[in-house]
RNA sequence: GGGGGUGUAGCUCAGUUGGUUAGAGCACGUGCCUGUCACGCACGGGGCCGAGGGUUCGAGUCCCUUCACUCCCGCCA
């Protein structure tokens, strides 16, 4: 028998009736009536009601111990009268009759209390983590994002993908993001750089053999941090497969995230086959390319308009004419809506950093007309034309933005949020899965003006590999693919460029050399060089697949010791400084800031 | 790197137009209370009002600087 426990705390029932207990754990609440006091003792299964008066002569002593002591209770099992049965915990039916306890840990007084529905600053939370994991909400989500993981695994195995571990330590990559930078001792002035995720390690895997690969694989970039982003570190669901298209890997991963999303989530699947949007689709339809398709407002081109004779709009017909595009929503059936919801729209786009939403509510008398601020400017016949191009009927009101492509397809897509928050059109008890697919190979980078890779510069571009026509690079697709759901990037994949020759060219429009790319990339062009099989994969975001399950909107809540947004950890004090021995052995001066 | 928000008791927060001794709930301490489950009641300890400077007869409150936390933009193949 257990020094500590005959039962957990979430175990006793009408079962164990009459029968000694002994359970250990902490001291979640104390309700003291002087000659009876009650105590719930907390673990990491339930809580069990204790209950002691003051003939016993340990009394005096329970009373006084504070909150969060942790203790061992020795009592017997008595069942509780009807109108004292608590249904809201697991072990309501029963109470523990205390006859003898001892302190296993004690506390001093706590800087945030456990039992407490109250919210914390993230700076106490943080430092007091294990206080804070101690309470019911976390607890639970770090217990959920445990099991999820759990169970990917096995359903990874089933579906005969082998487990591997990549390196750690690896080398800096000039693509991509920031990367963490670890000194080598015994290779003075070289540096490691920690993996921003397993690239090419999972494509070497495919080289050697290995046919399909997973890995819950941590990874490292040094990028400043957001709400849904931890600094550092986070992780994937790291998969690759052999000898597949584009639509194999689909199969896969459609099937496991239906999988996990059901088992752990009571929020229903609108459509188990995920529904394909292209990247450009999407850049117009939503203004974005994760699209959060619970909201059915979808945006529309209407620059053509504002080339006619009988719209007066000057200022959006200026623009126009100097190449400036022109884009809106339709907010349904807001005839009723006042005056200052739609300025209120307005001015939050303004504070969003736009020049604002010109907007107008479509009218019926004897005509159709325009109501607020540019509605006027409108004839009857362009009206109709908007009507029909943007799906809007009487009623409805026109929300515009006009400006260069980019900036409109940012605002609308915020505008479609708001809007579509505002008028409560999204069903916060779905999960709308998309893919988002052909993505363009390369972009025009707006500082440099120059062409890089949009995505991954592994990608393999869509078209005859053989015979690839490169002369207009940002015409190139690519079968690179995204799942998004609910407005949320949950992965991005690829099918990946297994041919040595092809990728030398795709590098060369991106400014490298094939000497740059022998030397940057040296494992894995060489290793395609020696027989490389047609290979793809993806990496779903295990921290933001948590995050909809356990319906958070911060990372921290679902990640058990999270850095601050200076990337800190205010509870082991991390970054710290060295010691100067150690900066020595590693060949490294700190500089002074001045 | 830039913009917004917050900072008052151990914790969560009030604090009016600048005006006496800065309040509440929880926690902590003491006492009362035998069926509570957010138990109740009474009393008590606890404050460099984030820090520094300024305006003023007088600053938690106004101004400047700075720090911390947080949210967003940039960044995140």
């Amino acid at each position: 028998m257990s020094k500590y426990r005959t039962h957990t705390c979430g175990e006793l029932n009408l079962d164990n009736k009459g029968k000694n207990a002994l359970i250990s754990g902490w001291i979640n609440k104390k309700r003291d009536h002087g000659n009876l006091l009650f105590i719930d003792l907390r673990d990491n299964y339930g809580l069990t009601q204790c209950v002691i008066d003051k003939s016993s002569a340990k009394f005096k002593e329970l009373e006084k111990l504070p909150l969060e002591t942790v203790i061992k209770i020795k009592g017997k099992v008595i069942v509780r009268s009807k109108e004292t049965i608590n249904t809201n915990i697991l072990t309501g039916e029963v109470e523990v009759s205390i006859e003898d306890f001892e302190i296993l840990g004690r506390t001093k007084e706590l800087p945030m209390p456990v039992f407490s529905d109250q919210e914390y600053s993230e700076e106490i939370r943080l430092k007091y983590r294990f206080l804070d994991l101690r309470r019911k909400k976390i607890h639970q989500n770090i217990i959920l994002r445990s099991k999820v993981i759990s169970f990917i695994r096995s359903e990874m195995q089933k579906l005969g993908f082998l487990e591997f571990q990549t390196p750690i330590l690896t080398s800096s990559s000039p693509e991509g993001a920031r990367d963490f930078l670890v000194p080598s001792r015994l290779n003075p002035g070289k540096f490691y750089a920690l993996p921003q995720a397993p690239q090419q390690f999972k494509q070497l895997i495919m080289v050697s053999g290995f046919d399909k690969y997973f890995q819950i694989a941590p990874c490292f970039r040094d990028e400043d941090a957001r709400a849904d982003r931890s600094p550092g570190e986070f992780y994937q669901l790291d998969i690759e497969m052999s000898f597949v298209e584009q639509e194999e890997v689909f199969q896969v991963v459609e099937e496991l995230l239906v999988k996990v999303f059901k088992k752990f989530s009571d929020k229903k699947i609108l459509s188990e086959k995920f529904p394909r949007i292209s990247y450009s689709d999407a850049m117009l339809k939503y203004g974005s390319d994760k699209p959060d398709l619970r909201n059915p407002i979808i945006i529309s081109d209407i620059t053509e308009i504002f080339k006619r004779d009988d719209v007066k709009f000057e200022i959006f017909k200026k623009l126009v004419k100097s190449g400036s595009i022109v884009r809106g929503l339709v907010a349904k059936d807001t005839k009723d809506k006042t005056r200052s919801f739609f300025d209120g729209i307005d001015k939050w786009a303004k504070d969003q950093g736009s020049s604002g939403l010109a907007y107008f509510t479509l009218e019926k008398n004897q005509k159709i007309s325009g109501k607020g601020p540019v509605g006027k400017f409108f004839s009857e016949d362009a009206l109709k034309e908007i009507m029909k191009e943007m799906d809007a009927k009487i009623g409805d009101t026109i929300f515009l933005s006009c400006g260069q492509k980019e900036n409109v397809e940012n605002i609308l897509a915020l505008a479609r949020e708001k809007i579509g928050n505002e008028l409560k059109l999204i069903d916060k008890k779905i999960f709308s899965f998309c893919w988002v697919v052909n993505y363009p190979m390369f972009e025009l980078d707006a500082n440099s003006k120059k062409i890089k890779f949009s995505h991954n510069p592994f990608s393999m571009p869509q078209g005859n590999v053989n015979n690839l026509d490169l002369s207009n690079p940002l015409n190139l697709k690519a079968y690179q693919y995204d799942i998004v759901c609910n407005g949320v990037e949950l992965s991005s994949g690829a099918i990946r460029n297994h041919i040595p020759e092809l990728m030398y060219k795709l590098f060369d429009i991106a400014g490298y050399s094939k000497k740059d790319v022998d030397e940057k990339f040296s494992g894995m062009i060489n290793a395609l060089s020696y027989g490389a099989p047609p290979h793809g994969g993806i990496a779903p975001g295990i921290d933001r697949i948590i995050m909809l399950l356990a319906d958070e909107k911060n990372i921290r809540e679902i990640t058990m010791f999270p850095m601050n947004q200076n990337a800190q950890d205010l509870m082991m004090n991390a970054p710290s400084n060295i010691e100067e021995n150690q900066l020595k052995e590693l060949n490294l001066s700190i500089k002074k800031k001045d």
